[in-house]
DNA sequence: GATGCGTCTTATGTATGACATAATGCAATA
DNA sequence: TATTGCATTATGTCATACATAAGACGCATC
């Protein structure tokens, strides 16, 4: 029996590893919270901190560097550190370089981009104005009619669904895509994808967009599926089709 | 007029403000980016940075800690600095604090988590394994059959929900699921939604998993976004329903 | 020869003091 | 009144010193 099995069954409680600048960050986020501190609050000055806290300025300041690092403060000189409210997705960004993701993420991910695009459906129908749809249909007017011929040309793809997640008026949605694309480009450019050939029940853009200006949000929504059945089939290939 | 208004026409290119930290963070993670490295891989030690790009340990010390902050790197003591695969989620996890959050971002991501369960049908469907159906049925077991009766408890409402999105096998979509729970909880408790009361043609959790062992995929879909409506309903009065 | 133990070395973690720099308020001045 | 200039304040950067944990290494023990 190794040790690590041995501190499992006499239930050690495991030392505390962490460091003081853990320990003091996660004391701000606390503070932040108890004291109901919201967007424009000004927070105390590092010396206040220091005495506050009773560790050094280095300490402090490491800690409020990742507050600041996760968006939730901004400094400035004379006036100090003020609560921010964060863009959520705009941390996403910087961690995300897909050439350090592993697969698996990077599988989730694409897997999300499907997920994302069907559920939208609803906010697309709802939300598109005649100018969107106009604009939509000039993206895709230059594709064959044929689903046969039609090309996989990638910057075409997120010109095309990109547009889409705009039309979906959710910002959210619409940062979270655009913080993907460099992952879904490295999917395709990787080739972890196959698509393989459509069949002729395939719905192209084109058709989407038809569907989007003469149908229903159901039939909107079960066409996404359709369209983006090729990804299921070529990449999850445990994913049953329809 | 006044100097902005100036600096404007003349065009005059503002001034870089960004920190020391700033650059080197930046800096940094270009070197990651263009040396290939991989997780596992290790990057040079402080002192050598600091010769590297001429700036002080200090200053090095705070862009590293930012990296760790975003999960790019980890370290230790005589080791060094180490090359991570982030956890994507778990940044997001610190930063989302509903209260601090504003308004617009928290309808976002109620939007967004009926997006998500409408498009992760087809993994559900899919992946349910006879167990995990089982699980559904515990968890809705206790639930009144008539639809009028159906109170709205969230902590049951989270149990189920949340066992769709463990069905779903992504385990993104699972961090992200579970990330986004306070904001739900927060915007249920806040009241920005009302649930009003679902009619007859509602579909229940037991109608769903009923579906889920009889159905089809895009039965499945259809029927989720039915479960939906009342949210769609309650709060969205702009989506356009069915 | 393998295992265990103590010591040394190395690189990060923490503390302290100093100065640089930007933002703000206020007083002096034209 | 508007503008300039100075003092103040709090963050940004630097330098140095020491604490601490994790490996590396050698040595003794079996």
């Amino acid at each position: 029996m190794s040790i690590s099995d041995k501190s499992q069954d006499l239930n050690i409680s495991s030392v505390d590893s962490s460091s003081l600048v853990d320990k003091v960050e996660s004391t701000l986020i606390e503070l932040l919270i108890s004291q109901k501190l919201t967007p424009g609050d000004l927070i105390p000055k590092e010396m206040e901190l220091t005495k506050m806290l009773g560790v050094s300025r280095t300490v402090i300041r490491e800690a409020l560097n990742r507050l600041k690092t996760i968006g939730l403060i901004e400094t400035s000189k004379r006036k100090g550190s003020i609560i921010k409210s964060p863009n959520l997705l705009f941390l996403l960004q910087k961690s995300l370089i897909p050439s350090i993701l592993d697969h698996a993420t990077l599988k989730d991910i694409f897997e999300l981009r499907l997920v994302m695009e069907i559920g939208m459906s609803d906010l697309i129908f709802r939300r598109a104005k005649p100018k969107d749809i106009e604009e939509l249909e000039a993206i895709v007017k230059e594709e064959p009619t044929s689903a046969k011929e039609v090309l996989f040309d990638i910057d075409h793809e997120i010109a095309f669904h990109g547009k889409l997640y705009e039309i979906s008026g959710n910002q959210t949605l619409m940062d979270f895509q655009s913080i993907l694309l460099p992952a879904f480009r490295y999917v395709y450019d990787s080739e972890m994808i196959k698509s393989p050939e459509h069949d002729s029940k395939w719905i192209s853009h084109k058709d989407l967009v038809q569907i989007l200006k003469n149908g229903t949000p159901n039939k909107f929504r079960n066409a996404m599926r359709k369209h983006l059945d090729r990804h299921f089939k070529g990449h999850f290939k445990d994913i049953k089709t329809t």
